[in-house]
Formats: structure tokens, sequence, C-alpha cells
DNA sequence: CAACATAAATTTACATCGTAAACAATCATC
DNA sequence: GATGATTGTTTACGATGTAAATTTATGTTG
């Protein structure tokens, strides 16, 4: 049934095959996951969503795009509560944290080795560079506030790599099983409000 | 050319068939290697491999098992050296990064989160733990010189995912431009020092 | 030593995947 | 209403992982 499309249907059905492909990687993995299974999933035919993206790639960049969208949205909303610096970011990690867990396949997709189709799919790269610029924003924060002093990027990619280091270990299952995944977060915490000699409200 | 074969002879072929795949690994990258490709490599007929190792998986497992044994030794190497235990910590962190950079391709096979293939292969478990281990041992020689305080597996598992962090984030290109990793890791070192409250000497 | 059994390796074959190319069906425009 | 463009489908192809059949070479036995 084919119509002329509005520039607006093109999105829609682009939305469409992005949530679909978003639901199936939760539920049966990445890799495991089809272009045929895809089309099926939206009723169409295996060749059409080419129509709508160049290739697998391209899906998958743009489904990875909107998990860091909506990754850098959760990171704001909790930094827009109101409360002095500090607990805004720690409001801020545990929206982290909680993104990861409850979105396992999602994260992966974002932070997975698995093709450095970076460079190309800007809408990808703006999509990272929104997302880690929160990541500075309340270190920033910090520093206005006078609890903290140093470089704000440097200092937000410190917090920023304690945090991915303690989820992707979690999550490929590489911590002992003796290790309590939150006792590690707590101490992370403590060490880096410590080490940072971050005043405490 | 059959022959009756020794289960040296079946443990030589599985090393050599690893090495290639190894090489291989680091030079196209893990998905683009075929199982026809490595076959080729090794000069025998496609399906030969699959007379040594159930299937692709278990190759990857093997391979995987491999690095981590490599990755284990490089760490265990930089301990032997006589030092006193924060400078014996500093060179496994220094070798712990070298190794992720040297070969970027194993580490990621090693901490990719590619195939939950980790239960089977008892091997793979086994190389894990060791290199798992090494990353207390440390924490717990401080420990004993007074140097430091706490739960060696928890603050062992504290550096580890610091280290880890900064190197997945800089081997997917999630850095910043902006950011120096050699500053990152100074600046990591330091707030942990001072955060753990590790008596310098 | 000749015939055979067995283990090793190869060849053939197949299902599945991503996707290119050919095709069909619908609508906008003249 | 004929025509051409646009959307969707069908068909087809090469590559991949691997199962099954087949060949080849060795060690064993009568």
């Amino acid at each position: 049934m084919p119509r002329v499309l509005s520039s607006e249907d093109v999105e829609a059905f682009r939305a469409r095959l992005c949530e679909a492909a978003q639901t199936l990687f939760a539920e049966r993995g990445i890799e495991a996951v089809t272009m045929r299974e895809l089309a099926q999933a939206l009723g169409v035919s295996p060749m059409t969503p080419y129509r709508y993206f160049k290739d697998k790639d391209a899906i998958l960049a743009a489904v990875r795009a909107a998990a860091f969208a909506r990754f850098a949205a959760r990171l704001e909303a909790a930094m827009a509560q109101p409360a002095d610096p500090l607990h805004r970011s720690r409001n801020a990690g545990q929206a982290y944290v909680d993104f990861a867990l409850a979105e396992p396949q999602a994260y992966r997709l974002m932070f997975d080795l698995s093709q450095p189709t970076e460079g190309d799919y800007p809408e990808l790269q703006g999509a990272i560079v929104r997302a880690r610029r929160t990541m500075t924003v309340h270190v920033e924060a910090m520093i206005q506030a006078g609890q903290l002093e140093g470089d704000a990027e440097l200092i937000g990619h410190l917090f920023w790599s304690v945090l991915h280091g303690m989820l992707m270990l979690q999550l490929t299952g590489k911590l002992a099983p003796t290790i309590d995944p939150a006792k590690l977060r707590t101490l992370a915490s403590q060490t880096l409000v410590r080490g940072l000699g971050i005043v405490t409200p």
C-alpha cells in the first residue's frame, strides 16, 4: 500500500523501527536480532527497513543515539532536582547506575567496542557529546559552590570512569562473587569525596 | 595426511590455532575473522578446526582464556619487582594499562559483553579467577605493610574499576578530545591514594 | 603381507544472514 | 486517462557457521 510519504511519516517509521529494535535487543540480546525479525515485528516485508536505513549498522547507530539521548535525559532530570551541588552529583550518579542496571542491553550497545561506527552518524556523535557534557556539569557546579577545586572536565571524567568501570565489571559478571556491588559503589563514592577534597555540607 | 594423534599433538594444534586466531583478531578485528580464514591461516581445510574445538564460541573462549593468562602473568611479573607495596601497586597498574593499550583487541575480547559464554568453559573461568586474584593481592600487601586499612577485596575491586573504566572509555573513543588519558590516570591515582588514606613512604 | 578397521581430514551440502537487483503496486501530475 | 516517480515486495546472491557424507592414510590383525 504505497502512498506519498511526508518526512514526518519517515521519521515516524524510523522511530517505530528503533523502538522495536530496542525492545527486541532487550529481550533476546543484540546480535540475536535479525533484519528479518525486525521487519516482521513491524509487520512489513523483510526489505522494507532498507528504505529507511542504509543498513543494519545505521539502525544500530540510531538505536545507540536514542539510548544516549534517553541516558542524558535521565542524568539531566536527576540533576534538576533542587539540592546542593554535592547531593545533585550523588543523584546523578544514582541515576547513572539505575539506567545501566535497568537497561543493560542499551548500556552495552552504548559502550561496547563492537563497532567503531562512531565517526559516521553525526546524530550519534551529538548524542554522545550531550551525554558526556552531563558528566562534567555537576563538577562545575561543585567548583562554583566552592565545594571542590580543579579541572572540571578531568574530574568529571574521573567520576565517569569509576562509575563505568564498576558497572561494566558488574554487567560482564567479572566481579568476585563475594563483592556486593552496592558496597563497592559506596566505597567508590567515599573515596572520591575524600580524595578530591570535596567539602561536604 | 592423517596419523594417530597423541594428546600433545592435539594440544599443539589447539595452541597453534589460538595463536593464529589471536593474530588475526589483532589485525582485522574479532568479528571480521571467519572460520574459513582461520583454517586457511593454519594451512588446513575449512572444517578441520572443528575436530579440535566444538564451535567458534569454544575457540573464542580458548583465546580469551589465553589472554587472561597472559594478562595475569604480566601483572604478576610487575608485582614481583622488589619495592615497597605502594610502588608495586603502581607498577601493577602501569602493567595493566600497558597491556590494555598494547593489545586492545585482546583486552576487548576479555571484557566485552559479547557473549555470556562465561559459565561454560571452566578453563576460561580459572583464568579469570587468577587475573582477579592479582587485583587484590597488592592491596593485601599494602595493608600488611600498614600503608592502608580496610577490606582488601573491596579496595582491590575499586582499583580495578577505576583502571577498567578509564581504559574502556579510552579504547571506545568516548573520552572528550580535550582529555589526556595519562593525566586522567595521574589524577585517578592521586585521588585513590588520598581517598583511601594510603601512607606514602 | 594383504585385508580391514579406525581415526583424521576433506568435500559436499544446507540453513541463515545481510543485502543487491528486479519487480509490482500505488499515487501525483499533465 | 496515460505517465512517471515513489513505496513496498519478491526474488536472488554471496558469505558464514556447521552438519553429514566421503575420502585418505595409518595401525592392526589374520
